[in-house]
RNA sequence: GCCGGAGUAGCUCAGUCGGUUAGAGCAGCGGAAUCAUAAUCCGCGUGUCGGGGGUUCGAGUCCCUCCUCCGGCACCA
């Protein structure tokens, strides 16, 4: 089965931070995990890049804008190995094929009677040189920033017919629960659309950077409509010589942040309803990383720096952090203090040392090989049954309670070492079985719980997946005894505590 | 103001269709063990499940109401 699942595109204005890394890193454990199962996956990241605030940033720097995206998307463009991201493509929208596809498709929108012309009229402020909302003008119509009066401004636009859609809409919600999760932000989504949708403005005429109108060279398409695009664009030129647009679409999860939801979940559906081009499955909207109380972003002084933190423990700690630290789907406060609590009891004590503990045995009382005995019962079944549990939370985007599973059985096995007492049997003769059995089972767990967890751990996992002699991380072979294992190798400490 | 979300153990949170004595992790205290990165395991909680009212044989879970915090209310991406 096909798998297309997006990230959403980095406004190539600001540096990438936490927040970015969080969304992508998301993303690739869900990419990982499907391909594990066996799908045809495709995993679609980038930076949108049109847009006033990138013309008046190169204005103010004395570059074209142009010149300024090419600076600034490599920063993203390196961000995703850094991250050890497994994206197929990185997408930029000033891409030449990006902007014809974007113009064929908003063209194709427009002959199907949804655009017509018309005055955009507003309240503006020159200082700002932007409009504002009702709201934000207030009864007295000053600008909430500078105080100063707003005048009354037309601009001459291309509209989408929005409103149009309000009805398709609400079936799309009512017929497909589950095209926007969790739960509470389908809410928000429907109280938005039930609360009256009015037409937008399409194109802009104001300033030039962005994909030009292909009717009216005055105009470029205002940038939403052009980055929301960038998930169907993709695949016509992804791979060289062949258009991937019949294999993968239509995506089936697009994750994106809270602060984007009235563009996926409104405005999106209806742009692909007006083209007549079939809908994503799923947008599943992620919270916040908090810094405290505060929302995380651009003023975060304090904030953690995920550089520093993989410089220091590596990508995989930043990675796991991230995603067992928030519960998915929710804001959550992250910090250095808490990555560090986290790494060094669940990375560093529960699952690194079970497997220094577990290979450490098999190394003194068996000679480095793994005894071909019977398993465990008990523990067997349980460990057997991970993978289909964390299937499962990860159908349903889930990966808090992924996470959870499989941590689950860290512990048991760090328990079934207590209970055996392997040292023991180790001390007598008799008991050999026994104890073949303990550390047959112990090991076929570490490899299982390895082969789950290489969507969050790849790097660390690989590693220990390689000395184990069973590097195969596809799915199925985190099955009891579907993985071989012989001769194991000695492994340095896989998250060593710092000092 | 309207709409939505949240309020459960010191901290972070889980609680599926209402159903036994309300759970987990972390932190804390006590103990066991020594294979291991001094890592692990066991034991220890008198929690007004935000307040009040209601429905029910039974409510953290449903209804009403009030309080506190957060977000959205549309052309900033």
């Amino acid at each position: 089965m096909p798998f297309y699942v997006t990230t959403p595109i980095y406004y190539v204005n600001a540096a990438p931070h936490l927040g970015h890394a969080y969304s992508t890193i998301a993303a690739d454990v869900i990419a990982r995990h499907m391909r594990q199962r066996g799908e045809d996956v495709f995993f679609l990241t980038g930076t949108d890049e049109h847009g006033e605030p990138v013309a008046l940033a190169a204005e103010r720097e004395g570059v074209t804008p142009q010149e300024l995206v090419d600076r600034n998307a490599p920063r993203f463009i390196d961000l995703m190995p850094r991250l050890n991201v497994s994206n197929d493509f990185f997408i930029r929208t000033t891409d030449s094929e990006h902007k014809a596809k974007v113009q064929e498709v908003l063209a194709r929108i427009r002959d199907n009677g949804h655009v017509y012309e018309g005055v955009y009229e507003g309240w503006y402020c020159p200082r700002c040189a932007d409009f504002k909302t009702d709201a934000e003008a207030g009864d007295d119509n000053r600008c909430p920033i500078h105080r100063t009066a707003l005048t009354r401004e037309k601009e001459d636009n291309y509209f989408f017919r929005l409103s149009a859609f309000q009805e398709d809409l609400l079936e799309l919600l009512d017929e497909q629960p589950d095209f926007v999760m969790p739960r509470h932000h389908y809410n928000e989504a429907r109280s938005f659309i039930e609360s009256g949708l009015q037409d937008v403005s399409l194109s802009r005429s104001t300033f030039s950077w962005g994909v030009p109108v292909p009717w009216n060279a005055d105009h470029v398409f205002y940038v939403w409509f052009d980055a929301l695009l960038n998930y169907y664009t993709a695949l016509s030129y992804a791979k060289p010589g062949e258009d991937l647009t019949e294999r993968f679409w239509p995506t089936q999860l697009h994750l994106i942040g809270k602060d984007i939801l009235k563009f996926h979940t409104v405005f999106w559906p209806a742009m692909l309803m007006a083209a007549e081009l079939p809908l994503p499955e799923h947008v599943f909207v992620h919270g916040f990383l908090l810094i405290g109380k505060d929302k995380m972003g651009k003023s975060a002084g304090n904030a953690i720096d995920p550089f520093k933190i993989m410089d220091e423990y590596g990508t995989d700690a930043l990675r796991f952090y991230l995603m067992r630290e928030v519960s998915f789907g929710h804001d959550g406060a992250v910090s250095e203090a808490g990555f560090r609590a986290r790494y060094e009891s669940e990375l560093a004590n529960d699952f690194g040392n079970l497997a220094s503990r577990t290979i450490a045995m098999v190394d003194r009382y068996r000679g480095g090989t793994v005894p071909d005995a019977e398993l465990d019962p008990e523990l067997a079944a349980g460990i057997d049954a991970l993978s289909g549990e964390v299937r499962e939370h990860l159908d349903r985007v889930d990966l808090s309670a992924a996470g959870d599973a499989v941590w689950l059985r860290v512990r048991r096995l760090n328990r079934y070492v207590e209970e055996r007492a392997p040292w023991t049997l180790a001390k007598d003769p008799d008991r050999a079985g026994e104890l073949d059995t303990v550390l047959a089972s112990l090991m076929e767990g570490l490899r299982v719980v390895a082969v789950v967890l290489h969507p969050w751990l790849p790097e660390s996992t690989g590693k220990l997946l390689d000395a184990l002699g069973s590097p195969d991380v596809d799915l199925d072979c985190a099955r009891v005894q579907a993985g071989r294992l012989g001769a194991i190798e000695k492994l340095a400490p896989l998250f060593p505590k710092p000092r």
